[in-house]
RNA sequence: CGGGACAUGGCUCAGCCUGGUAGAGCACUGCGUUCGGGACGCAGGGGUCGGGGGUUCAAAUCCCCCUGUCCCGACCA
């Protein structure tokens, strides 16, 4: 490619809509161009990445025996009531009527698609088992969309549906899928961890999601430093305390009593008051469910994982009470909330158990009550209910955690029978009866996973791509153009790369050497050959390598090998 | 949806407080010089100051409404 020819609009400066690192140089780099909030246009350069990237996963998805199709992006809102899905997924999921007034909606996933497809081909054990995979746009109306390609709401993401005849096979999917994952996230040269993570909306038992580590991350992930374990924030299992408090401590436990607290209100307030520790303190929470309000209860120095406690209780909308609520149920102010006297459900933190003579909410204004013990209310249920901390052994090990922070370019996800039984996907077994196919789902986001790249790979001059996602390997730089011996001698090198079969990029503008180094680092092309009057006089080209900035001089006939070398490891 | 900020030429921004001829740098066009880390000179083109309403002799500037964008939060694969 000429750069002359080329759509690769650079910029001098940080855009200003720009915050995080990936967005501002693939602004700069001329990568992309925003159309609306989460829309983006995908220019030359980016494409050629988006194409790399694309290899990489239809190599590795064809490896593990998934098969390539593209279903609709426009869907009917039946299949989506069929799963119970129409109404679940809120405003995110974008809804519009077609001439004859019928429901459609854009996808956000294919789930219910790809479901109602395989309902009506597949018949037999002998089918299965069965993975298809497409590359595709999906369109998700986000909340807040930001930082460029990390969270649109249009964007490009790989899915893949898994069709197995039981648990066993269906868990072998699974795992050639995880295997799959870990090989593409490996050949884009990114550092990654696969994590336990939380369902979500998809739905399912299990899923592990594929966190690329960042700082810019909107993930905080736990990793254990003895054992595999490794999990999403959201997901991580608090290790249930094992001790019960013994007779002694028991024995010794107090009355509880009413203090007054004049206008101490948070945790901070209350316990400087009373010269305690936080972790001498029961917060009491009220949520509001569709259904109820529950008391969440859970020691004050630890937060409530309302992720958990979703799954927990099993409701549809789950938020903090507002005001009028939290007066209604507990006849006093925000701030006074305990667990004495209350007529809603109690739910407790494990950790909470091991507590004796605490301090609560008095629900009466500028109240709190000290003493306080299990005995003194009813529990309806203890559980694990808070977000782990790093004082928090590993759950399965008991070793030390380690937190850091990702971007989730990857989640798979073990879903069952939810969807094949919502809609109605069997198929007839060896003895002839009819069982629910036992699905799973894969999803990749492609653009994601570009930015993420750049938000690991980059220096302050710009962008250093992985050779394997590089839009080109190897510049071709010439400088004093004026030259026509220059000129020549970079056509010909251009002309002989590609014949080589390299990606190549040749700077033909005719700008000043500082424009054309600048914008070479800018767009991280790994390997830059530069030819001027200087090197065309004994017939040696300077190759400089971009991660680690080293320049080289080479002769003409080791070119080739050079490139091959530095490509390698670059 | 709650809180905050912003909206002036393609980009980055000044001008607004204190109303009175729309500016700078970069980019772009032409000519010339220059050519190893975002060159220089000369000459040009391009903006109904996000939209609407109001106050005023006069609004980019003051007031109201709307829209869009960004950040934080809630929410979310």
């Amino acid at each position: 490619m000429r750069y002359s020819k080329m759509l690769l609009p650079t910029l001098k400066e940080d855009p200003a809509e720009a915050e995080v690192i990936s967005h501002k140089l693939m602004l700069r780099s001329g990568m992309i161009r925003k159309l609306a909030k989460g829309i983006y246009s995908c220019l030359p350069l980016a494409q050629r990445v988006f194409n790399k990237v694309q290899q990489i996963i239809r190599e590795e998805m064809e490896r593990a025996g998934a098969q390539e199709v593209t279903l609709p992006g426009v869907q009917p809102s039946d299949i989506w009531k069929e799963s119970g899905r129409w109404e679940m997924y809120g405003k995110e999921l974008l809804r519009f009527k077609d001439r004859n007034n019928r429901d459609f909606c854009l996808g956000p996933t294919h789930e219910e698609v790809v479901t109602d497809l395989i309902r009506r081909e597949i018949r037999s054990y002998r089918q299965l088992p069965l993975n298809l995979f497409q590359i595709q746009t999906k369109f998700r109306d986000e909340i807040r969309p930001r930082f460029g390609l990390m969270r649109c709401r249009e964007f490009v993401m790989k899915d893949a549906y898994s069709f197995d005849v039981d648990e066993d096979a269906a868990q072998e999917s699974y795992n050639r899928m995880f295997d799959a994952y870990i090989r593409i996230f490996e050949r884009c040269g990114l550092d990654f961890r696969a994590v336990e993570a939380d369902t979500g909306t998809i739905g399912g038992s299990f899923s592990h999601e594929f966190m690329v580590l960042a700082d810019s991350g909107e993930d905080a992930i736990v990793s254990c430093d003895s054992c595999n374990y490794a999990a999403n924030i959201e997901k991580a299992e608090v290790k249930p305390p094992d001790t019960d408090i013994d007779n002694e401590t028991l024995s010794r436990m107090k009355e509880a009593r009413k203090v007054l607290t004049p206008g101490k209100k948070t945790v901070e307030e209350v316990t400087d008051f009373l010269k305690i520790k936080p972790d001498r303190l029961v917060k009491t929470l009220i949520y509001e469910t569709d259904k109820e309000a529950v008391a969440v209860l859970v020691r004050g120095d630890h937060e409530v994982n309302e992720i958990k406690l979703r799954n927990l209780i099993d409701c549809n909308d789950l938020s903090l009470a507002g005001d009028d609520l939290i007066i209604k149920t507990t006849h006093a102010p925000v701030g006074f909330s305990g667990p004495i006297g209350l007529d809603i459900r109690i739910i407790t933190d494990n950790a909470v158990s091991q507590m004796c003579d605490f301090v609560t909410g008095g629900n009466e204004k500028d109240t709190h009550l000290i003493n306080v013990n299990l005995g003194d209310f009813k529990v309806d249920r203890y559980a694990d209910l808070r977000v782990i901390t790093n004082e928090d052994p590993c759950p399965r090990c008991g070793g030390k955690l380690s937190f850091k922070r990702g971007i989730e370019v990857g989640h798979v996800f073990k879903l069952g029978k939810k969807y094949s039984e919502a809609l109605g996907a069997t198929y007839l077994n060896a003895r002839g009866r009819e069982e629910s196919i036992i699905m799973g789902c894969y999803g990749i986001g492609v653009g994601r996973t570009i930015a993420a790249a750049i938000e690991q790979n980059h220096d302050s001059n710009g962008i250093i791509f992985p050779t394997s996602i590089a839009p080109f390997q190897v510049m071709v730089l010439p400088i004093n153009m004026d030259k026509s011996e220059v000129r020549d001698k970079s056509e010909a090198l251009y002309i002989s790369l590609k014949d080589e079969g390299y990606d190549v990029l040749i700077d033909d503008r005719d700008e000043s050497p500082g424009v054309k180094f600048k914008d070479a680092d800018l767009i991280g092309i790994p390997i830059r050959l530069t030819l001027s009057k200087k090197t065309s006089k004994d017939d040696m080209v300077e190759l400089k390598v971009r991660r680690t900035q080293e320049v080289i001089m080479v002769k003409k006939d080791d070119l080739l090998d050079e490139i091959q070398k530095y490509l390698q490891y670059s």
